[in-house]
DNA sequence: AAGCTTGCGGCAAGCGGTTGCCAAAAGTTG
DNA sequence: CAACTTTTGGCAACCGCTTGCCGCAAGCTT
């Protein structure tokens, strides 16, 4: 641009810039702009080090070559590596996708790397991962951690980390507000008259579950209903049908479901033996997936905002990153659920 | 395990092995071995290269220290950076959770690491990516890409990429075989007694989406049916609101759809309607996605095995980044589609 | 036994940045 | 204008690992 008659001639052998073959690094910057490589690297980092006009001179001259820094070399010599890993237990299940959605945005806002992870439900996944990436990432979102509390504990204690659905006094928390969700549920069951429910649980391993379990068990029995469980199943919608047998043969009226996977399962079993939904059994899910609102009927479940929930345990984790002198970090923040009423509940049957 | 004594006496000051602080490097690994650097290395990624016997003291004393490599150093000096970036256009669709979970699924079987990106749609943020990643990840999934011919051939110049669901000549290519599950749906249309049917277009910048019209054009138009076509829409239930009306002015029998995603918003919008499918109308999408099977009605659909795509554009992709010397790397992949009749299908109506 | 391979391991120079430390330059002050 | 403080930018030592090159020692050949 400045100079076109350099632009005229590609090949010239004492070309100043000449275009390498390879990308350029600090050094051609610093060349370029008549500095140091640590002055430029400085303009980039931390801008107020530096003399605005310097500055400028080499913003112009990084402009111009195109430069880009290695994220590899500045992790290296910085220790950070400006990316964040998100495990999940499983990819395959929308309900991650959501909150990957939602750690992604928030991660790429922030120009940092998001590194998911599948950990396959199994916590030595899990823990391999966090050793094996310590030194990959800067940080990690465990989503539905099936760590137990002590192998928590200890790895909060090396890495900065935030669980996600999964309570913890050593690391920040992001929750969903599962006790106000349940009893919201049974509420809604209780008014359409319902006696007999069941609780159709999910993994053992699962946090939320136990914790769904418990308060569905106290609230149930505080309003005098009968109350029953079945389970535990894998949160999938082929486990659906074993969790419809046997809801059937509890008796139950209606069921609170672990998630919406397994609830549209169960719903697609029902269908397929005949039992009507909701005129013969009431079903509620719990996470409001993809796919609650058009399955057949249209799941009731228990909503939560949690493509947000993922942006806000980004946030809780980059603020445990750099730290801000004024502000404490937030440990806990806990997401609003509200009942998503739709049609496959209902009145009990008479 | 080999002594005891030194494991009894953990905080022995001179003790050889002592915990540092910071996890173990290479040097620590060298030292406890009796052996250089350089040798640990080549006993690490080459092990041909070393002694056996030399080979197993250097791996018992990495298990030892419990050593991990770092993948960072490991990248800035040999220029690999063991991860591979996967574009997809838009992380919310559900059609690319599948092919996320293929890619993830076999890339970590060779122990890669997933970079994944969200393009948004958008030509430029692609390039971006492509320009900002390409020192940080050995090669590119390019998941429908939105660039041009052009820019594909320049890109895959500098970078191993492969794409998916997107022809191209200068780089490989799995795909879907569209044109023969469009003739499958249209034979399937025919077969019903349909004789007006519409194409309801996706993004007109996606190159699949050309391809399904001009084939579903092509042997429309063969098979001397009365064709339409609608569109664009943006892939995504909420488009299928609009689509459905549109769809229903042209006089059409039956749609071929885009998407499912689009598919099944068109169905919740017939619904609302009233207009019964199929006994009014007939849909068909394409995908397969999650919830096309228990949307109402079950949605007929272009099914293929997308999750296997990922894996197989995943192992495409390694074979080019690292080429055995016997076989010639593959250029194209082409994935069979068939036609998965569910309940959105009918007789065209008297 | 002398001369040659061959296998194995070490040396040291990077890879592309960051950063502590220091000196020169610029700005202040009396 | 001298003495002092604050900016500003350069030097150089890493960060942890890879790799080209070299030399030594053991195994072969004739």
């Amino acid at each position: 641009m400045a100079n076109p008659s350099v632009e005229a001639a590609p090949q010239g052998a004492g070309d100043a810039n000449a275009r390498r073959d390879r990308p350029p690094t600090i050094r051609d910057v610093a060349e370029l702009a008549g500095v140091a490589t640590s002055t430029v690297s400085r303009a980039l980092s931390r801008p107020e080090r530096v003399n605005p006009r310097t500055r400028v001179r080499i913003e112009e001259a990084a402009a111009e070559l195109n430069y880009i820094p290695s994220s590899q070399a500045r992790g290296l010599s910085s220790g950070r590596t400006n990316a964040v890993a998100v495990l999940v237990p499983d990819i395959t299940n929308p309900f991650y996708f959501d909150i990957i959605r939602g750690t992604q945005h928030q991660l790429k806002a922030a120009g940092v790397t998001q590194l998911l992870v599948d950990t396959e439900e199994s916590s030595e996944m899990e823990l391999d991962a966090l050793h094996k990436m310590r030194k990959s990432a800067d940080g990690f979102i465990l989503a539905a951690s099936r760590l137990t509390d002590a192998q928590l504990t200890e790895v909060s204690q090396t890495q900065p980390l935030v669980t996600f659905n999964r309570a913890s006094t050593s690391a920040p928390t992001v929750m969903i507000d599962t006790p106000s969700a349940i009893i919201q549920a049974l509420e809604h069951l209780a008014s359409l008259g319902h006696h007999k429910v069941c609780y159709v649980a999910g993994p053992p391993t699962s946090w939320s579950n136990q914790m769904r379990w418990k308060v569905f068990e106290e609230d149930a029995t505080k309003r005098g209903m009968e109350v029953h469980r079945i389970g535990p199943y894998a949160p999938k919608t082929t486990s659906g049908a074993a969790a419809a047998d046997a809801a059937v043969r509890t008796g139950a009226t209606a069921c609170i479901v672990f998630n919406d996977l397994l609830a549209i399962g169960m719903l697609q079993r029902l269908k397929a033996r005949g039992i009507r939904v909701p005129a013969d059994m009431s079903i509620i899910g719990s996470d409001d997936i993809f796919g609650a609102d058009f399955c057949n009927p249209p799941l009731t479940t228990i909503s939560s905002p949690i493509e947000q929930a993922g942006r806000v345990a980004v946030s809780m984790l980059l603020a445990q990153l750099n730290p801000l002198p004024g502000s404490a970090t937030r440990k806990l923040a806990v997401m609003p659920t509200h009942l998503t009423v739709r049609e496959s509940t209902g009145p009990a049957p008479a």
